[in-house]
DNA sequence: TATGAATGAGATTTCATTCAT
DNA sequence: GATGAATGAAATCTCATTCAT
């Protein structure tokens, strides 16, 4: 229908296929069966390769039930995604400014982000995957972008105001361009499968991101 | 959405029964016929999207033609992909080395990759999609970054050598690094549509570029 | 619906599914074919019960050649309509005015038109049961009968005008009505199963419309 | 659209099993609650388009109740119907024989049909639809229609004892397909969307009655 | 009685691929 | 080489009906 196409009511109406949150604890259970289900197969499979029909079997539910909770693969992905912490999804500094030392939480929280990419690698992989092919992520994800750059070019521009950082950058693209180097050197590594050791990448990643900024020692 | 018979398999396994080159005149210009309207229907449709019956209707030909000279929608996309020049594939410094002026270096390769972004943003963002699809694409990618981030690691290493650049930077991961900034930061730009002005961003990626490696004035 | 119900292009828009008629002589015939199995279905199961799949199955193709042709069940079943006559669908006495001898006029058309009716029964009895339930075919029937009521109208207003028919009818409403009575009437004996003799209903109809309109013999 | 999984033939053999008679006062209210959300959900859906589930959730119950009360769709369309009241299903002049006056008799009923339609319009619409599409309800309204006839044919058939209407009309044949055009152009008007005026067709409907049958006055 | 989650059969529709002309 | 009709596998989605609580 596709869809439906399908538009159900006489008038041609189509009724936005809103799902309720399950009533019962049975409900919620077999809910959560089937994401963790759609998370599998996801891993396993790519979202594109992936039925529902494989979700549904995997999860021990009827085929029909699928659409108890979810109207879509997308839905059901989204479902899976919010399990991802929203620190996990962007590099970050956010602790930066209160920082006596800004290197080292810069180093901190690079390191905190590899750690999770490698973590939830096959996630990020998919997501990768998704954000090109459907534009509701696609633009969920710039969204997200964005507000790491905004949080992380403030800090920027309060370092340059303490004289800590080149005055020369400007904030917003720097903080968008450091913040895609670690983003992409993570998909670089995990996804497309270098086998840099995860340490030195945090490392290096570090330095070139202290460099970048010409960070000066604040003692 | 009903499946596609084909490609079923993310690991790429697919036999490709290969295609003779075509013999005549005529040939040669149906083929080239089918890859120009092949660009066209990926870059309004995405690689996904388009179907072969689009292809060979915006080529004007048969549908059964299209097997005369490609195997599947891989292998035309594979063509169109031959008219993106290789340097415009990665961000790359391989200049650098002979150049008496490496910032200059930095910022001419660093311009012209943007604006090569640019001009193919359509299809960059289909090269995206496909490399997080089909294996194959995704093998090919790895191999071209590989070998670019080997030549700027090289460029890395002798300008060390020469005390021009912060020698505790791992020549390799750095290298592979400041690619992926580059390329991420003009996949955000021209892919989710961020709208930051070429010429900026440009300077502002040399200018982090070289404080990353601290790039001595050679003078 | 079907595939997401169901937009192809990317950028949402559906294109609407307009089938080429066949090029070629082959194609013809398929397409003939399936008209007639069709109809065979339609009247077999009525429109509601028959699946796609029984009429490729009766017309001796794929399931898929379906889609060559036409678009929807409710397409194939226009291309069926279109079989029946045009002065089948409604009861008509188009000649009354010309006619020197009204009597024998009104008799033959109900004549005529109750043969026809009997005929097409079943196909009839479809379009009665498509018409309530398509809204374009509702609105279809709802053309023709107006169009009919209209020459009808003008028939026994050229009556009343040469004193041969009761001048205190509307002509307009009087033509609707003596139509919907020989139509009701040929559904309730061939579509409900009423058992009356076509010869004695035409000549009771026929009867019935001369006393109404009150026709004063011409002689 | 997916197919219903009941009611597959047309035949109408469907096996019912009998639902009791609601025995609690909660239960009466239920049902009655369960009743209405059917009409209402009826005519805005149709009968074909009408889900079990819109019509529970319209009643404020679960899905589950509805099989307490009913045992399915055609089951509640039958309970809905019988609000509507016997004399409104065909047109009728059962007062005809005492009447002194038939064409007063006739005026009054074909009146009081033409308003009663109006003012259930929407439901004989539904009537429409189901009689064409389910047998059981196909044999409800011929057994309706020839209960009417009879008693409308025997009304005829005094009249012409008494020397009063055109004695060469067959009874049974006039009184069905007077009756049938009443009942036509009924549906003509209301369903279709014709936009004639009730008094005016309810004029021209006993004129047109009275021509037919040829009454003579009784004075 | 009432609830609402669970079930699963089954039709539609797509489109890459083949093949007779 | 070119044509375009024919093929058929496969996945989605619906919703009447059942059933455990």
């Amino acid at each position: 229908m596709p869809r439906p196409t399908t538009s159900r009511r006489e008038d041609g109406s189509t009724t936005v296929p809103h799902r309720e949150p399950p009533l019962t604890v049975r409900g919620a259970r077999t809910r959560a069966r089937l994401v963790a289900a759609a998370r599998t197969v996801f891993e396993r499979d790519g979202f594109l390769n992936a039925r529902l029909a494989d979700i549904t079997t995997e999860a021990g539910t009827a085929s029909g039930s699928f659409y108890t909770y979810f109207s879509s693969k997308e839905e059901i992905f989204q479902a899976v995604l919010e399990e991802l912490q929203d620190e996990m999804l962007h590099p970050h500094v956010h602790d930066l400014v209160d920082a006596d030392d800004p290197v080292s939480s810069i180093a901190a929280s690079t390191h905190a982000y590899l750690e999770s990419y490698q973590r939830n690698a096959k996630l990020m992989q998919l997501l990768e995957q998704v954000a090109n092919v459907d534009d509701k992520f696609r633009e969920l994800r710039k969204r997200r972008a964005d507000a790491f750059a905004r949080r992380n070019a403030q800090a920027i521009r309060d370092l340059q105001a303490r004289g800590l950082a080149d005055p020369k950058l400007n904030p917003i693209l720097a903080a968008g361009s450091l913040s895609s180097m670690v983003a992409r050197a993570a998909y670089t590594n995990w996804v497309l499968g270098e086998d840099w050791d995860l340490d030195e990448l945090s490392d290096t990643l570090t330095q070139l991101w202290v460099n970048a900024l010409k960070i000066q020692p604040t003692t």
